[in-house]
Formats: structure tokens, sequence, C-alpha cells
DNA sequence: GCTATGGGTTACATAAAGGATACCATCTAA
DNA sequence: TTAGATGGTATCCTTTATGTAACCCATAGC
């Protein structure tokens, strides 16, 4: 059990089932190739649609995807603004900082095994 | 910059974009159907290629192609044994150690997500 | 020789992810 | 009235990921 809780050993099949169910549940947010792009963007504040297509280099389809999924699991709010025309803003919620430490991680791993297959340069 | 160090906020394009590359370094090792899978079964011990591909419910092919890339990303280690006939050991390694933090926080961030959508039960 | 087990590989098929392009609708300013 | 900006959607296509089935090689037991 504490063994469980400090490095996730699952002890038994199920345990280990569940342990990648949550995992996945964990990829699936934050996964494929544009949620932590568009994460890391919206860092900077709002953005509009279409500025936020150029600064990322995607396409509105997928953009669109991307940002409808990020909405639904409350990372992202979408504001729509009564300007003429109308514009739409994007930002990050209060929630999407809970994402940090993980993202953090993430980042400082990748750096760490970088410098590790190079040779510690 | 010691903001960038903390939250991982890039000021600049540049910087973003270094982010994200890293980031994705991170995802390519431990990202897909199997890698996690794979690195939470062996943490049970040793396991043989069947073994393995057993427990996972994974087909030779992918299971063969998943070993080789965590082989080459000094996750696993492979011990072809001197027996009759020759059987292989899959193990983590050492360095596979490294990865715990990241992974238990995937674990926790994924279950607290999961009590938050489902209505903190 | 026949069959079984262990460790895979090869060839083929399907599913999922991502991308390109064109387009729709609304509004404004020229 | 035409062009450009806004926020998208619809259609089609390519690429990548994953799955299935059959097969190869070696050894051991019968």
């Amino acid at each position: 059990m504490m063994n469980k809780d400090r490095c996730l050993k699952p002890a038994t099949d199920e345990e280990c089932r569940k342990a990648w169910l949550t995992l996945k549940d964990t990829m699936d947010i934050v996964g494929g190739k544009w949620k932590l792009v568009l994460i890391s963007i919206l860092r900077g504040g709002k953005f509009k649609f279409r500025e936020l297509a150029r600064e990322a280099e995607i396409s509105p389809r997928i953009l669109s995807k991307e940002l409808k999924e990020l909405e639904m699991n409350g990372l992202v709010s979408r504001t729509v603004l009564d300007t003429r025309p109308i514009t739409v803003e994007y930002q990050l919620t209060p929630y999407s900082v809970s994402l940090n430490k993980l993202i953090l991680n993430m980042y400082e791993w990748g750096q760490m095994h970088r410098q590790k297959i190079t040779g510690k340069q």
C-alpha cells in the first residue's frame, strides 16, 4: 500500500489494470500532438482562434477539435466577446494549474534524459 | 527565469518551442498505448517474452517493437539465458526508476481529475 | 519424423490521428 | 458590391499506430 502510494508498484493484476487505466486517463487528456503545445502557448495569455492557429501552425479543423477537448476537460475556457465582428477568446482556466507539476516533471525528465543519451554535455 | 523553472511558462516563442520539444521527447518515450502498461507489468519482476505477451494481451509483433524502443531508451534490459531452449528475460533497468516521479504524478493527476469530473465522490 | 515450446519476424489489414483545402456565415470599411 | 477579418465546419486525403495470421528457426521429447 505504502509501496503503491510511493512508487506505484501494483501488487496484483487488478491493481495493475486500475493503475494503467488511470494513467491512460491522463494520457488521453494531455497526450497527442497538440494538447501540450496549446497549453504552453496559452500560458502566454488570451488568444483568439486565428491567433492561436497562426501561433501553433495548426489547421483550424484540428485546433477546433483540440480546443473542444481541452474545454470539456475544464482546462481551457472559451469566451465570446460582443464585438463587431464577434471575437472569441481562449484562455487557460485556474484548474489548468493543477497540471503544472506534471508538465514540469515531464519537462525535467525529458531534459535529463536528453543529457543522458547525448553524453551528459 | 525562476518563473520558467518553477512552472514552465515560456516567455518567448523560442523558449516555448524548446519546452515543447522537450515535452515531446518525454511523450515519445512514455506515450502510446503500451509503454506504460509494459513498465507497470515489469515492475512485478522479470518476464519472458511470451509471459509478457500473455500478461499484457499484446501481439508479439507490437511487443517486440515496444520492447526494442524501451531497451533503446535504457528503460528495459534484455537478457538471453543459456537454457535449452534459450529463453530471454526482460526487466526494468535501474534507470527506469527515474520515471517513478513522473508516473506517480500522472497517476495522481488522473485520479484527482476523475474525482473532479465524477463529482468528487 | 511429429509436435510442442520459446523467441521472434513478415506480410497484410484496419483504426486512429492529423493535415490541406475549400467553404459558410457575419460583419465592416472602402 | 467587393474585399478582408472573424470563427469556425465539411470533405477528402495521408500518415502513423495498432492488430491478425501465418510463418521461420532452434531444441527437446516422443
